[in-house]
DNA sequence: GTAGGGTTAG
């Protein structure tokens, strides 16, 4: 036996045995007695064999700190580096602004992965300005970005909306020589697709081959969500065959959105299909891939399969998680089965699942819906049951005074516990909550939530100047209740602004999504609010281009009806 | 003699 082969032996023994008392002990005075008994020398290498096994940052943190102490242990560029990893997906920044210092002071210079690894961290924190700081600097001390640094700043700005930066960049790594590869490439497709352009993440798609760069399965995987997400399911198909004939084999992610474009298209025998085919293929399907069909079963109506698959999914010993638990709550309301209902959120609780502003906003829609006041009442139960802060908000809505302040306060104050919700959820809480105060006759309520939310950027593309004087209304991802709170309020602000500035607008086109080319179903009752509004106030709008679904209403008329005074009460109607 | 970084879903 070479003594090559027994010294790598020896040293993945050790690198094991540390790795199993941190695992057990995490970091500890007992851990720290039993490393110190383990009686080894170790170096570097196996130091950072070890920290990259490591996903606990205080764990990773105490062992690291543990090793500069020791006496005869050196680290290195690689353990700083991917101890500067660690920290970075923990978000430890101040930690990892101390650790580099160490680095510099130990003679450990940091290298292209280290920076990159760093703006990886702060990219992920969404602090975009220092991940650019890091760009600056690393230049000056030296180090030439490479493709990784390039296409991580491209990937982090394109996430957070900043699409011109991302292709900025993009054109900077190829002044700077660097020929885009397949994993940019997909980085670049992914971020045009993402921000809407899917004829140019298209192109990309087919000018890569051509630039000799061949498409891999995240590549693929990547083109199918992009077509599924923009409801192209047909095209998703045709990618799926493709990336089969090119040899690639489907993985996890690929069966999943599949399925959920099978589902989409109506195709749910066919989602199982491909369910069993990936179960075939030995993959194990985990918890949200059950959560996918109970959701697509429970949207199509059909109860008893969504219920039946989270029976499947409970009897392979997964634990469900709250956003499957939403999706069959939903199905259970959506046909009025209330007493199931109650039984799933007891579930919920029983399983320690704390419900989400999703569960919250399920409910309260239901409540706004309920058919009779024992619904009602029943709903409200089940609201109370959830402990969701917004129900303690609801009930402590104060009436509005004579300028409102006092429920604007209460609003702001519940929007500032809710910042850190993602903005989807927000807006759906909020529309929940609008639509109910507005149907329950609280309109001036309704108006000031509406009002608050807005302000606090809640609904960044409901009002939009498109070019001088040229308004967008969109209300077309609102309730109807919502909608007509919000257009009301809008045209009101409006009316204030002309009057103060003496400028109105030159046209406002009001968009209901329930146009010509608009594929989403089941928002008539939108337009239909709208269209009654409008009529009720005598605004006067036309439509363009039989698009039916969006009013528009233009010069002198429109700002001869601004200066009615009733423009400012329309949404207690 | 050896190692470290970037992409996709829910």
């Amino acid at each position: 036996m070479p003594s090559i082969a027994r010294h790598s032996s020896g040293n993945g023994r050790i690198v094991e045995n540390i790795c199993s008392i941190l695992r057990q002990l995490g970091w500890s005075p007992a851990a720290e007695a039993a490393l110190g008994n383990l009686d080894c020398s170790m170096d570097a290498y196996q130091a950072n064999q070890v920290l990259k096994q490591l996903q606990d940052h205080t764990v990773a943190h105490g062992f690291f700190y543990w090793l500069k102490r020791k006496p005869g242990f050196k680290h290195d560029g690689h353990t700083y580096t991917t101890m500067v990893g660690i920290l970075g997906q923990a978000k430890q920044f101040t930690a990892i602004n101390k650790l580099l210092d160490q680095m510099v002071r130990d003679g450990c210079q940091p290298n292209v992965v280290t920076y990159n690894r760093l703006i990886h961290s702060y990219g992920r924190a969404n602090y975009l300005n220092e991940a650019v700081d890091v760009f600056d600097q690393m230049q000056k001390d030296g180090c030439e970005p490479d493709r990784v640094t390039y296409c991580t700043l491209i990937d982090i700005h394109a996430k957070a909306g900043y699409l011109d930066f991302a292709m900025d960049m993009y054109e900077r790594m190829q002044g700077a020589g660097l020929a885009p590869d397949t994993f940019t490439y997909s980085v670049m497709i992914n971020c045009l697709g993402k921000a809407g352009h899917l004829a140019s993440a298209d192109k990309l798609f087919y000018e890569m081959v051509e630039h000799g760069c061949t498409p891999n399965l995240v590549t693929y995987n990547i083109m199918i969500a992009l077509q599924a997400k923009a409801r192209n399911y047909e095209s998703a198909l045709k990618l799926y065959r493709d990336l089969q004939s090119a040899g690639f084999e489907p993985d996890k992610v690929t069966y999943s959105i599949v399925m959920e474009a099978l589902g989409h298209l109506g195709y749910l025998d066919e989602a199982e299909a491909v369910f069993s085919e990936m179960k075939q293929r030995n993959w194990v399907p985990d918890e949200p891939v059950y959560g996918l069909l109970v959701d697509l079963w429970g949207k199509s109506g059909n109860v008893e399969k969504a219920w039946g698959w989270y029976q499947a999914m409970l009897q392979t010993g997964l634990r469900p998680n709250v956003p499957t638990c939403n999706s069959l709550l939903s199905a259970f309301l959506r046909v009025h089965r209330l007493g199931d209902a109650y039984s799933l959120l007891e579930s919920m609780l029983g399983l320690g699942l704390i419900p989400s502003s999703q569960t919250y906003t399920l409910l309260l829609s239901c409540c706004t819906e309920a058919r009779s006041p024992y619904d009602m009442g029943f709903c409200c139960d089940l609201m109370a049951t959830t402990g969701h802060p917004a129900h303690l908000f609801l009930l402590s809505m104060p009436s509005a005074g004579a300028d409102g302040q006092n429920v604007r306060d209460h609003v702001g104050k519940f929007l500032d516990m809710m910042r850190s919700e993602d903005r989807e959820s927000k807006r759906g809480l909020v529309d929940a909550v609008v639509d109910f105060l507005h149907k329950s006759g609280l309109k001036e309520e309704a108006g000031l939530v509406w009002e608050v939310a807005a302000q606090k950027n809640v609904y960044p593309d409901a009002v939009r100047e498109k070019s001088s004087c040229y308004w967008l209304i969109n209300l077309h991802v609102m309730s109807d209740g919502t909608a007509v709170t919000a257009l009301s309020r809008t045209l009101a602000w409006f009316r204030r602004e002309m009057m103060m500035s003496g400028v109105g607008p030159s046209r406002i086109d009001i968009v209901t999504g329930w146009g010509r080319r608009s594929r989403v179903t089941g928002a008539s009752m939108v337009r239909q609010a709208v269209q009654e509004l409008l009529h009720m106030f005598s605004f006067p709008f036309f439509t363009v281009n039989g698009n039916t679904g969006c009013f528009v209403g233009c010069g002198e008329p429109l700002n001869k009806w601004l200066l009615q005074s009733y423009v400012e009460r329309m949404h207690l109607l």
